[in-house]
DNA sequence: ACAAAAATCACACATATGGGCCATTTCCTT
DNA sequence: AAGGAAATGGCCCATATGTGTGATTTTTGT
């Protein structure tokens, strides 16, 4: 029985590594190819010939570069038979529906469990259809029917753990209420370069790079 | 029978002639003096003696110089037989409970119809009672036993006119999505200057100084 | 006790942002 | 037709912000 070929695309080399190691568990899948960004992954892919190229490829939607939806909308025109699973550490609704217009075929959260991802990849090799992590496909029906519906909180807040150190966590908040960095250096006594490096620190592991934008993901994420 | 007497502390000209217009329409009222912020106001007092202090301050809560809350919290120390009638557009939690800690007796919202605004003014000068905006009352009672109640929107939303016209609503939006001036010059086929000059007069209109703080303002009192 | 993770801060550089001032052009409204 | 918002945008300037690099100090986990 043939494996399912997949490709990585993330440019953190550690979620790379990190993602090939738990794919090659199962003996289902083999990681035949990485990349470390959109660009990097469409010129090795061009000099692949078609019988070599990975059947699912795990496209990171926020890069530099070149990022996964741009990679994903280039890559669906060039190669319509390889799937596309789009991972992300957010449920972002405005990335999940630029993903699904430029052609990706499956949504799911990086914190996901490795089983659950693996399941979508074969899922995906086999039937061809959508897998979404069940908060994205909740989301995605939330939107569509845009009817509003009671809540979902609850059980749902199960912490995503975004990594955010409490002391991050702290002047995340308190960017949020408004202040600069040097009004929350001075209401933690500390210097306004140590907030800035924390708010650098806040970006990366976010994605994001600015404050309006943290502001967005934080608060559309209920991680506040 | 004596008129009541009453102070406007505000930052805009326009609004402090308004206002006395508006307030000068009573025959229970008069306004007796004006200034143009918490410095302003303090200065006046103490050139004043006791007898011809006014018996209500209406104090807008956004000034720059020396804001409402800081003038009340002087001002209520310095003359306690004073009642505090804090104008705000917005109602903003914190600024309501910092205005309540200073000393305020009072909260209302500007865009109030006047005749409300007389009562509150009247019901404070007569009885010492605290006058508040139903909106503004409700936030308080929500925040107290800060026990969920399903919500209110519906009726709620008559929509504050704050003034924002259409393009500033837009762009308004746009920057909390997150989007830099350049990008939503970009998306709107505006010279990213204009953008600026937008979010200048946005900034002006809803009395703050940042992107994270409009941002705050405009999800807080859900404008969006 | 040792290694790893978190928190602290400095410095440098490029760009974004916020403010003020001013000018032109629509587009309404009276 | 005149007056007044709204929208557009240019310019200057000071400050805030975002990014990178590097270093020291606590904390924490094992």
């Amino acid at each position: 029985m043939k494996k399912i070929t997949v490709g990585i695309v993330d440019d953190k080399s550690q979620n790379r590594l990190l993602f090939t190691e738990r794919l090659n568990f199962s003996d289902q899948i083999t990681v035949v190819m990485t990349a470390s960004n959109g660009n990097d992954f469409l010129d090795q892919m061009k000099k692949m010939d078609f019988q070599q190229h990975p059947a699912v490829i795990l496209m990171d939607v926020e890069m530099a570069e070149m990022d996964g939806i741009a990679a994903v909308q280039a890559g669906k025109i060039l190669y319509p038979e390889v799937h596309f699973l789009m991972l992300t550490v957010f449920d972002d609704d405005d990335k999940i529906f630029e993903a699904i217009k430029a052609g990706a075929d499956g949504y799911i959260l990086k914190n996901e469990k490795a089983s659950l991802i693996i399941d979508c990849i074969v899922q995906l090799a086999e039937s061809g259809s959508a897998p979404m992590s069940p908060r994205i496909a909740r989301k995605t029906l939330d939107l569509l029917m845009s009817a509003s519906i009671p809540k979902m909180e609850k059980e749902d807040k199960e912490k995503h753990d975004y990594a955010l150190s409490d002391r991050e966590m702290e002047i995340l908040k308190l960017t949020i209420d408004g202040y600069s960095y040097k009004q929350i250096a001075t209401k933690l006594f500390l210097s306004s370069n140590t907030v800035k490096k924390h708010l650098a620190n806040i970006y990366h592991k976010l994605h994001v790079t600015s404050k309006a934008q943290a502001i967005k993901i934080a608060t559309r994420s209920k991680l506040i």
